[in-house]
DNA sequence: AAACCTATCAACCGCCCCCTC
DNA sequence: AGAGGGGGCGGTTGATAGGTT
């Protein structure tokens, strides 16, 4: 469509790191009449720079609920979890993690998580072992499985698709209420997990939402690795993973008091099982928020996140 | 102490989707 | 119906802090 970017507009409008006082005009303008057009709101707040960076700025950064620092356990589980599940859809992600932006989300996924999954042989794009038997067995029934989420995937996407259409509507009849002074239910909440557990009761796909196409029974094992790691107080402050002795050698001498080494097995989310009970696990837990409680279930995150494959694919 | 390397994250870029006209 | 604009998203880059040699 040959469109006009704001980065090429005639005039030279600033770039790079924002000042304090740039970062205060935009506050300040905001929280007096709100955003409006992002593309008219620089002129209008005095800002020589675009209204993309600008909105960019305060959506990443100024806005006032955004929780910043360390990411928990509990943060990173629900990550891998949904990253498993819907790949890089980062602001659906971030949509599920309160207070944490989809550019954050995105950062401590490529910075982190995705080079300790490659250190545990896990490829961080398919989610799946790099390294299988050294015969290759086990592919096909990896395949199928690959296979068999592709089909969830599209199903879960579809009923993503209507549950917007329907946002949208109940969002117009509550704007309509909302004029009407009338106290308004809560908008649905758009929590796709949600639908993915209505079409699994009882973690498995019943009658008139099975694939079509799916000639696939679900098996109640599970792909496994060994893990060693190091979690200080709630976060996870080191997991070097098989890289690291099976005696966790590798962390002794490192460890403080409220620092406590796991070597443990992890199941990896990509049996439907698992991931049919971890999805019912977060909804429940949850009901589409996320519980920053770490303690219980943290270790059973490290039990059955990462469990290992010592069983056969 | 200096040079080099690595990790982190704010910010930019370009594409795409949706809405309006 | 389709062109155009605005906003949102994901990928990538570049600056810099921290660590290592």
């Amino acid at each position: 469509m040959g469109r006009i970017s704001d980065s090429s507009e005639k005039i030279e409008l600033k770039k790079g790191p924002w000042t304090r006082d740039e970062d205060q005009k935009l506050c300040e303008y905001i929280e007096q009449f709100g955003h409006g057009s992002w593309r008219a709101l620089p002129a209008k707040a005095g800002l020589e720079r675009c209204g993309k960076s600008c909105r960019l700025r305060w959506k990443n950064y100024l806005r006032p609920d955004i929780k910043r620092g360390k990411f928990s356990v509990q943060e990173e589980k629900t990550i891998i979890r949904l990253h498993a599940l819907l790949g890089n859809r980062w602001a659906v992600i971030a949509s599920h993690l309160p207070k944490r932006t989809d550019n954050e989300v995105k950062n401590y996924w490529n910075t982190r998580i995705k080079k300790r999954l490659a250190r545990m042989g896990i490829d961080p794009v398919t989610h799946k072992l790099k390294s299988l038997n050294p015969d290759g067995s086990g592919q096909s029934r990896l395949a199928a499985n690959l296979s068999h989420m592709a089909q969830w995937e599209t199903a879960r996407l579809e009923a993503e698709a209507r549950l917007v259409r329907e946002s949208k509507r109940l969002s117009d009849l509550h704007l309509q209420l909302l004029r009407n002074a009338t106290a308004p239910p809560p908008p649905p909440c758009l929590d796709v997990l949600r639908v993915w557990l209505a079409t699994t009761a009882n973690g498995s796909v019943s009658g008139s939402h099975e694939s079509p196409t799916s000639t696939l029974t679900f098996s109640t094992s599970s792909n496994t690795i060994p893990v060693n790691g190091l979690i200080d107080g709630g976060s996870i402050i080191e997991n070097n993973m098989v890289s690291i002795d099976n005696t966790c050698n590798g962390f002794k001498g490192k460890m403080g008091n409220s620092q406590q080494l796991f070597q443990d097995n992890i199941t990896y989310p990509f049996e439907h099982d698992y991931i049919v009970s971890s999805v019912t696990d977060f909804v429940s837990t949850n009901h589409g928020n996320i519980a920053m409680e770490e303690n219980e279930e943290d270790k059973s995150y490290w039990n059955d996140l990462l469990n290992l494959l010592d069983s056969p694919l």
